[in-house]
This record gives C-alpha cells, sequence and structure tokens, in this order.
DNA sequence: CTGTTAGCGCTTTCAA
DNA sequence: TTGAAAGCGCTAACAG
C-alpha cells in the first residue's frame, strides 16, 4: 500500500511546469498564471500529492505548530480549558501538539522539550503543581511565546490568564447579602495556600464593605474535597450563631457541604445559601439548586489561545508581563429563568 | 532573545569533532569514543543546542508523531480515553498532536489532513458521528496505521477497540439473577441502532440462557436521555406484571431511571435493581447504590495506543482487520467492599 | 572511530 | 510570469 511518495518535482513534472512554480501555487501566491495554476492543481488531486509540511519548516525556520500542555485532563474544568483552546489554535490554522501531564512537572518537563525539538511557535501551559520558574526560564529565554492559563507560575514574566478569586468571592457574597443573608461563612480550602487566601480576602473584604461580621471563627478551612466539605459545615452547624449561607472554596467542597446540610435535614440553596466556587459540574448534578461562582473553563482556554496567537504573530515579542484576569460570574438556579450577573475584575 | 539558533555544525565545531559525529552522539551510538562523546554532551548543553527533529524527520522520513482525535474531549470518557492514549504515546517517546473534533466530521477532516501534513507516523481516532468509510479510505491507503477506538465505521478494514456490549448486557443480566431477580426489563435507547441492538441481544439472550421470560414488552425503548429514563422506568412501572430490576441502555438513561423510580418512592439500587450501561459517572455521583456495567475508558486508550504503535513499528503493516473488543465489568457497590467482577469479551 | 559528501522536500533569490 | 540553483539542519553511506 505504499504510496511511492510523491513531491513537488513529481507533480511539476507531471503538469509540465518547475518546481518552483509548484511550489508558488501551493502558497496560493498571485504571480502564477490561473490556467497553470488549474493544471497545477488538478495534477496535484490527481497524484494524491500531500503536502510535507516539515520540509517547509524548515526551509523557512518557522512552523505553524503550538504547544498545549495541561496538568490534568481528566479533570472536566481543565478538559473545557483545553478544548477552549483547541477550537481558536485550530481555526487559526495551527496545530497543537496537546499533552496532559497527569500534574508531574518532570513528565511536563520531557513533553515541554520534546515540543521544542519539534520547532513548536509557541506555548500555553497549565502548569503542573509544583512547577518552578526556573522550569521554565530556558525556553522562555530562547525566546518562543509562553502564555500560562488558570494556574500562575510565581517569578516568571510572560503573559497569564487567571481567573479574579478575589472579585468572584466578592460578588459572592453581595449576592448573597442581596438574598437578605447577614451571617455568612467560608468553608473549605488549606488556609496556606495563595488561592484559599485571594478568595477569603475576597470574602472578607465584601462583608466589611457591607459592614457586616468578617471575624475569623466565620472562616472554617478544611481540605479542599467533598469530605473536607462535609467536615466544615458541621463544624459550621455547631456554632451557637450558626451562619445562614456559606461561600465554599471549590465545588468539591460545596459538593461536601451540601451532603453535610442534608443530614442535618437541611435543604441546600432553600432552607441555606450555599455558593461554590470554580466550576461546580459534579455539585450541580447533584444539587441543581446551587448557585455558583464559577469562570467559564472554555473562554479562559480561548482567551488564552488568542494571547499567544497574537505573540506568535507580533514576532519577536519580548512578553512583558501581560496579567489578564478572567471575569467570574455567579450563576444562579434556584429560580426557573437562569439570571447571570457578570461581574468584571 | 532571539537565539541565533545553534546547528550541529557550530557543535561540531566548538567540539572539535565533524557534523557527522556530532549525529551519532545524538542518536546514541556506540561508535563513537567515550570521551568524544562526553566532550560534545558538555558542548552541546554549554552552547543550548536544541536538537531540530524536524529536519531529522525530512532526511528520514518518518516520524515519531502520532495523531489523536477525539470527538468530545468534555466528556469525561473520552478524556480519560485519551489520557491513556496518551500516556502510552508519551511513555513510548512518541509525541502526540491531539485534536478535539467536537463531533464534527468536517473539523475531523481538516485535522486530519493537516496532521497527514505533518507526517504523523498514525491515527488513533475516536470518530466524529457521521464518520463514513469514504472520508478515512484515502488515509488507510496511504499505508498509514490508524486505529479506531471507541466507536466502529462499517466498512473500514483497520484494528479498532470498542466495547462488546452484547457481552457487558449478558453479563449484567446474570449479575442481576444472581441476586434473585426473575423479571428483568431493558429500559431507554432508539432502537434502530447498532449499539442498541447489540446490548439488547446481550440482554435477551442471558435471559433466554437462565430460561426466563425475554418478551418484547419487557424491552421499553426511549431517548438515550435522562428524560428518556423517566420515560420509559414510568411505562415499566405502569406494567401489571411489574418487573424488579432493569437494566438501562447508558448512564443517563440509568440516571433518569432513578429519578422515576425515586418518584415513585421506591429507592433505586435497594428495592429495585438497576444496571446503567456505560460509564456512569454522572448517575454514580448522584445515585452511589447504583451498580453499573462500564468499560475503563483509559484502559481502552492504552490499548488502542499500544496496537497503534505496534503497527507503525511493525512498519508497513498491511492492517488485516484486527478488531479487539475491551472487557466490559460489572461494578457493584451496593455492598461496602467493592466487589469487581471481570468478564472476558 | 571520524570526516566527506550527498541529498530528504521545500522555498527563495536571481535571471531569463 | 517561470526556471535554475542554493540551502534549511540533519543523516547515511563510504572513505580515511
Amino acid at each position: 500500500m505504499k504510496q511511492p511518495k510523491v513531491t513537488v518535482v513529481d507533480v511539476a513534472h507531471a503538469a509540465g511546469v518547475s518546481k518552483s512554480t509548484v511550489s508558488l501555487v501551493l502558497q496560493g501566491s498571485s504571480l502564477v498564471n490561473e490556467a497553470t495554476r488549474a493544471r497545477v492543481g488538478a495534477v496535484i488531486r490527481e497524484l494524491g500529492y500531500v503536502y510535507n509540511r516539515g520540509a517547509a519548516n524548515l526551509r523557512q525556520s518557522k512552523s505553524k505548530i503550538v504547544g498545549i500542555v495541561v496538568n490534568d485532563l481528566t479533570n472536566s474544568f481543565f478538559a473545557e480549558l483545553a478544548v477552549g483552546m483547541d477550537m481558536v489554535v485550530q481555526s487559526a490554522g495551527y496545530i497543537q501538539f496537546m499533552a496532559n501531564t497527569s500534574e508531574n512537572a518532570d513528565r511536563q518537563g520531557e513533553v515541554i522539550a520534546s515540543m521544542r525539538e519539534h520547532g513548536m511557535a509557541g506555548l500555553i501551559l497549565s502548569p503542573a503543581r509544583g512547577t518552578t520558574a526556573a522550569d521554565l526560564r530556558p525556553l522562555v529565554d530562547s525566546g518562543i511565546p509562553v502564555v500560562l492559563v488558570a494556574r500562575n507560575v510565581p517569578g516568571l514574566k510572560v503573559s497569564s490568564v487567571v481567573s479574579d478569586g478575589h472579585a468572584g468571592a466578592a460578588a459572592a457574597v453581595r449576592h448573597l447579602i442581596e438574598l437578605g443573608h447577614r451571617r455568612i461563612a467560608f468553608l473549605g480550602g488549606f488556609n496556606d495556600t495563595a488561592v484559599f487566601d485571594e478568595r477569603m480576602r475576597g470574602f472578607r473584604d465584601a462583608l466589611l464593605e457591607a459592614g457586616l461580621d468578617a471575624s475569623d471563627e466565620l472562616v472554617i478551612s478544611s481540605a479542599p474535597s467533598r469530605a473536607g466539605g462535609v467536615a466544615a459545615v458541621e463544624r459550621m452547624l455547631a456554632m451557637r450563631d450558626r451562619p445562614t449561607a456559606a461561600l465554599c472554596f471549590n465545588d468539591a467542597v460545596a459538593f461536601g457541604a451540601c451532603d453535610g446540610l442534608r443530614s442535618a435535614r437541611i435543604e441546600p440553596g432553600v432552607d441555606f445559601g450555599v455558593i461554590g466556587f470554580d466550576d461546580v459540574i459534579e455539585a450541580k448534578t447533584a444539587v441543581p439548586a446551587l448557585t455558583t461562582v464559577s469562570v467559564d473553563p472554555q473562554g479562559m482556554g480561548r482567551r488564552a489561545a488568542q494571547l499567544l496567537l497574537k505573540q506568535i504573530n507580533a514576532g519577536d515579542f519580548d512578553a512583558e508581563a501581560m496579567v489578564a484576569a478572567v471575569r467570574l460570574v455567579v450563576r444562579e438556579s434556584c429560580g426557573a429563568p437562569q439570571r447571570v450577573r457578570e461581574l468584571t475584575a
């Protein structure tokens, strides 16, 4: 079955023109006679010629390959992110080396190295946990555009797209206040992480802004998991001055909190306000009435990809850090019609 | 920042050897003196040389690029599938062009064409709905190994890895029989599809094999959706000789069936046997007690990737259709310890 | 064991 | 408008 691979010379020969004419046709150059173009086109189809982009890349020393490296495709948030990037990259006529690192920084290093060897034009990276600036420095210094997405790598001056946890948390709290809640808790998350800090500060700031209690006892940290959510909500229910609503660190915690509330015969979203942070896909399934603060991962992906393509096309664009924050949205689905409030960062 | 890209000649020069010696070192050839190798290695690191795999591919006219094209990365089943492929492909020293087609056959055609131009060594495809044998024929005829996964394309003689619906359904039914059920229904799915037919026949064969009733009224088809599941289970509950258990066409139907049972104050998995087909991720979340028949998508992906690599390494291996069916597993989670029965295809 | 010499398939001046 | 020739970075004979 192996076709004796047909090249430009074969096409040229069969069409009775020279290599370079064929090359021009392939590039859609307007310097070539219409009749010739048609003939060449016909021959190409007839011979089943396939363009060898590798050879072209070699000659031009540039490619239309972009790397997309994601920490965990198994997580639907990051899968959506990847799909978003994929869409704009494909539509722009680029092709992607896409790889999953499973949160393994070593693996990440390997795939990025491999992509470099293949001459990628740029990289969008959702870094694996534990990625350091040093890991990425050589790549960045080589002048290949890099855009970080979803997570930042401290100390690295490259463009990035991350969500604004402070604004999102504040928006969520304001929403709960509008609904009439006066005592609101913050549940879940390890309190020694940057993300926790950011969201928790948004929570507190909004409370203070409204003149409400924002004392430390309202912040109940726990593992950022479903079990952690159960634990946190139980501690909260045991408080003497029990809150009437809570903002949860993430989807898993929100889910756990709902579990805990139900065990206590409290219907989440009805008898008690719960807002889950992040993409609350799983939790939404189980608790359709849940209000959520979420970032649209696909949109985030698209935005990151656009940013990268812009840099690639700008030639050597010595990236001044250009950090873009993504809007967070409070989605409410308690009522019949979905109300959506968009809040700028 | 643009490094004046260093090539083998630069390295050779700096190390005081010739191009080919450097090339040999790069390929880990044993024909080169240990001292030389070390010196060259040092220079490579020092100069920050990066191997140009594109040039090598051009010269050798072969590559270590495999295409992975998936119909819907947003669906966790296919995301897992992709991750499985990714793992084995990466570990084998290959790199993947991975793309999402969003069930769009045209897009699929474009990305595959693009991958061909880039000289991919082989393709693993989870085809978009509506993919025809004709779409893939040119690629297959060109001699590039192709492996189909998760879905088959009728009329195309290539290797594929799909799940065995007949065996899976039969296993599920036998499981219900073991639990003491004697009247079992099959719920959901459009009865004019091949998948439906396969699963339904497995259902019926197992029933007949056990000498139980397998009459047509026990098969209640409906849309393969959550709503369809509700509808089907309602029709079933209205039967005079009401079944005590059901096998559902897929996860969505199982989910809907549980909804319907609950509305009728019947606790699924406790008062009524329900088995969901497919990956029952969502339904499992909502009904932890649900027993499921499922194929391990990651395993399926790994298997497909192995199959492809085997073909690639076999040189031109004129693929006789070599269809591998993946085992389906009945997973039970009613009891505390998870019991897993594996059934061969 | 190392150097020389041709290309892989394509693009790109530079002439015709 | 088209053709001839040079070369992108690498590998693969074949000599030395």
